[in-house]
DNA sequence: GTGAAAGCGCTAACAC
DNA sequence: GTGTTAGCGCTTTCAC
């Protein structure tokens, strides 16, 4: 069926016969290894440039390392991981690994990212680095027993894989924070669907919720506690919003759990009428933009991706304990929770006392 | 220094022994290859089940395929591509390939793709889709004589790669005519730097930029013809719009050559008061948003990732004969074209005669 | 229907 | 300083 791939490129073997040397003497010279004459690097070098030759990274992996970074990641529609992969790549740009990412199939619900990892694993990679709350522990230290493992966003600690994760509580507790401070009372949360916010599971997502029902609760407002579900997307986001605001007496603020989220409750409030307010999490390039202005919480994807991949170097450079980097979070606050702050000042609205919810 | 990779993982030698069969029979079971009884199959499946076997795809790819397909893209800012990995990927779910995706060097320049390019071909995928419209042709089709290539978004034909591309022409126009039949005159152009837009190069933005000056010079306003540049991201499409306003008097329109650029436009006009319409050319998922709302142009990205996947499955199916296949875009108007027009109309403009160049 | 054996391109230990 | 050689894990004839 499908051909030997590569046919007809020069092989090892062949630099060797041009240049009159071994085989042994071409691949010393193409690791820099030691005991090579200048002459024969010279005419090692030029077999090769004239030859075109390039080294089969499948053979290589054979033998030793793949000098691949595999790079696991869920939806690439969302653009924090834009900035996650920006901090990688800059880091990986000066050493001699190649940055190759497979993305997880988006519908796999609860089985997310498990093909996706087996498939760099599969591949040889060096090290992986991984975003996948919803993989068993299990199955990853299996994983990082034969192949290094970092994960992004996990906050279970693990002495087989490393971990870099934001602080979800207390990102989460300063929006809480914020906007009860303005005075909200009637406060929703928008996140996604239950498998990814199991209680005690520890996904970001979870603590994210956690955190907003705690923060309601300590403020007294417990029965205005409302949690709204949807899928992954701006689209559902705008229509679980806009049921959210429609169904019975709509409330003051959403906190969404991440800022694409917050984006479609930010157009569903917009045409809702009412003055609400919305934050989100992640701070999305586009949250900055004048017309969107969303407050968030800003979590450095960059240095994320970074630390990560610097993790990864160290392992692979033989480090063996494990290790757990917390990143925190920074609260940016803008105009889409100053607007309605303004004019509640204004209005002076009465504090609701009959519980909202429905 | 780095130890053999997958230690201690189960080989294809280890299931054989296991199933009391020979390696071959196992690689029969594993290939659903011809002549194999029911009761071995079922006994080295087991095999397989109980010493968690999976092949080393670097194994594999040394005698036949990988069964991988590598993806180079550049920039993951632009949410374009996010619809074409999108189509890309939903293909391949049917197939047991696997995608790979090899991000550019970001600041690569001229250079842009032709590491990533060459990092998939020695990792020996079994084909490549890329959107690299710098790379030459040649380069291109050395490439291709040893791994199926489908470029995306190249104007040039090729007997060696395929390629799908959208018609750039004429959506530059479409967005053109759109322009000037609100009336607007002082139309300026928001490009990307003179290396992307080498005139005959036949890039996407080469032929945007065409588009534009031909439209002006149909249109009788040549002379108003300004053409701005910046680098990728919206915060360098803000700082050259601001400037284009600022300096002498501002356009009454601003085409810019995708929405990223767009976006940054918008933002720009925005704060410079003026009544500025703006278009992009993408049609990404936010220039739908209300606040932005912006006129541009759809591609289908999805379409275009999926009909790449499509052709080069047909390609390791066989196929001799390249295809080259322009995809028709279609002008999407929103309100940041239209709230001008109202206005324009309102207003009754009369036509400017003086040259407008600074 | 099953197994033995050759070889894909490369690295690294070892001999010269 | 240079070359010989034994595998890495898999697929694939080709005998049995």
């Amino acid at each position: 069926m499908a051909e030997s791939p590569r046919k007809g490129q020069a092989t090892i073997e062949d630099v060797a016969r041009a240049a009159g040397v071994s085989r042994a003497a071409v691949s010393k010279v193409l690791r820099g290894a030691y005991g090579v004459s200048p002459a024969m690097k010279d005419r090692v070098t030029a077999a090769i440039e004239e030859l075109n030759y390039r080294p089969r990274v499948a053979a290589r992996a054979m033998r030793g390392a793949s000098f691949t970074i595999g790079f696991e990641l869920p939806d690439f529609g969302n653009p924090f991981f834009t900035r996650v992969l920006a901090g990688a790549s800059a880091t990986l740009s000066d050493t001699n690994y190649q940055l190759i990412i497979a993305p997880a199939e988006p519908d796999a619900r609860e089985r997310q990212g498990y093909r996706a990892l087996e498939a760099l694993a599969d591949r040889q990679v060096d090290g992986v680095v991984a975003v996948s709350p919803l993989v068993s522990q299990d199955w990853l230290e299996r994983l990082s027993s034969h192949t290094p493992v970092v994960m992004l966003g996990r906050h279970d600690r693990s002495s087989h894989y490393d971990s870099v994760v934001g602080d979800d509580t207390a990102g989460a507790r300063a929006v809480m924070r914020h906007l009860l401070d303005l005075g909200h009372e009637r406060i929703a949360h928008l996140t996604r669907p239950e498998y990814v916010t199991t209680p005690g599971s520890g996904t970001p997502h979870a603590l994210r919720l956690e955190a907003y029902l705690q923060c309601m609760a300590e403020a007294g407002l417990g029965d205005n506690v409302r949690v709204a579900r949807c899928q992954e997307g701006e689209g559902f986001a705008y229509a679980a919003a806009a049921e959210l605001i429609a169904d019975g007496e709509p409330p003051t603020a959403i906190f969404a759990a991440h800022d694409e989220l917050a984006i479609g409750a930010l157009r569903a409030a917009a045409e809702s009428g009412h003055d609400i307010s919305v934050a989100g999490y992640d701070n999305v390039l586009i949250a900055a933009f004048p017309r969107i202005s969303l407050t968030t919480v800003d979590q450095s994807g960059e240095q994320m991706g970074a630390r990560a991949v610097e993790m990864l170097l160290s392992r692979l450079a033989g480090r063996q304990e494990s290790i757990h980097e917390v990143i925190t979070p920074e609260l940016v606050v803008r105009e889409s929770t100053h607007e309605a702050k303004a004019r509640r000042g204004r209005l002076r609205l009465a504090p609701t006392t009959v519980p909202w919810r429905r």
